[in-house]
DNA sequence: CATCGGTATCTCGATATCGAGATACTTGGT
DNA sequence: ACCAAGTATCTCGATATCGAGATACCGATG
């Protein structure tokens, strides 16, 4: 999706970008996908400054890639990218690896229709358990197996290490700026 | 649509975050849910090195966000993200506003299956038109009418306005430098 | 203890996507 | 001209998600 910006004052919409600038100081020489958006925006609405374009459409183009990514690493241990995000969110609880539907969906994102789909599969394939919740009739409580400890703790570590390898191009103290600038960027939503 | 998705993930140390470190310099003085999902594999995991998190999945979670917020903006020229997606390649195209069905799934990275329903919908909401492509009996020309561009443009330029209110926290050398590590994490993809 | 609003979970129909296969046409080689 | 391999698009069954509604239970109030 495409999240343009760019501003325009003129010619500012090639200003962060390393686009069409023969000079380019010492940094990475490629142009990459947003760039030519920009560059076709631009053509085609010379009117509108796109510039936040540089910004959030790298985010979200970003953000697919690493879906992708995660999904082939989750693979290895035979683990759907959803799976995963329900089974870390019991881990991360610490023992005895519980919770509830609610809670579970709060930390996903998702409907209590697709969690209730979600947590049957994980209990066919038995990564969890459903359990009354003695002191509340009407909920449960969803808990990790022995085997889904087992299968979300490979699977985090092979997640952080394709991760560090994706990072490895970026320094320390890039990686420190770029986390601060987008916690900025963040927090305005996560309240 | 949309890329729903949802992953929750990762979490990283609290080497760049401003954690539980009580100095603090002069920056914004809230946690986000990265740290606290970041604190709490490190709770659970302390041999772990989880520092990557704090980048890639503030990526993640920030392009869910964007994706919510987008669906909102759209919703007010009446258009859903996925639309969207369609009627802006074919706009960047430039006129005659014409595209292959091959052309618009590379770019919006859906499946043929997919796109060929996608197009089908927006047929028949007059926003797109088929044409027979001349030069090649197999194929066809998606080509944007006239109230499709007036929409992508509409859409577009409250787009663009989401996302300079979004990006006001930052300062603009902040945003040029965030860009370029952006770029530099996405270019391996991008080829 | 009866009631009523609120909460926790599940049910179920609608829908968008995927993915494998079908169809029709093109292209290069002989 | 013919044929095989490749390409462009569409078809269709399977599936995960959403979202509205149903059911069961909690808790405070009178």
């Amino acid at each position: 999706m495409e999240t343009p910006h760019t501003h325009d004052l003129d010619a500012v919409a090639t200003t962060a970008g390393n686009g069409a600038k023969p000079e380019d100081p010492g940094a990475q020489a490629c142009r990459d996908e947003v760039d030519r958006l920009i560059e076709a925006w631009h053509r085609e609405r010379p009117d509108l400054d796109v510039a936040p374009l540089e910004v959030l459409s790298r985010v979200s183009r970003l953000a697919r890639h690493l879906d992708r990514a995660r999904r082939t690493a989750f693979a290895e241990h035979d683990l759907e990218p959803w799976e995963f995000d329900v089974l870390s969110a019991l881990r991360r609880a610490g023992a005895p690896y519980q919770l509830t539907p609610s809670k579970l969906l709060t930390q996903t994102l998702v409907t209590s229709g697709t969690m209730t789909n979600r947590i049957d599969r994980l209990a066919a394939k038995d990564l969890v358990k459903r359990l009354p919740d003695p002191g509340d009739r009407r909920g449960v409580l969803v808990q990790l197996s022995d085997t889904g400890r087992k299968r979300v703790d490979g699977a985090f570590e092979g997640l952080l290490a394709q991760e560090r390898d994706l990072l490895g191009s970026i320094s320390m103290a890039d990686r420190e700026a770029l986390a601060g600038l987008l916690r900025t960027l963040v927090l305005p939503f996560d309240n």
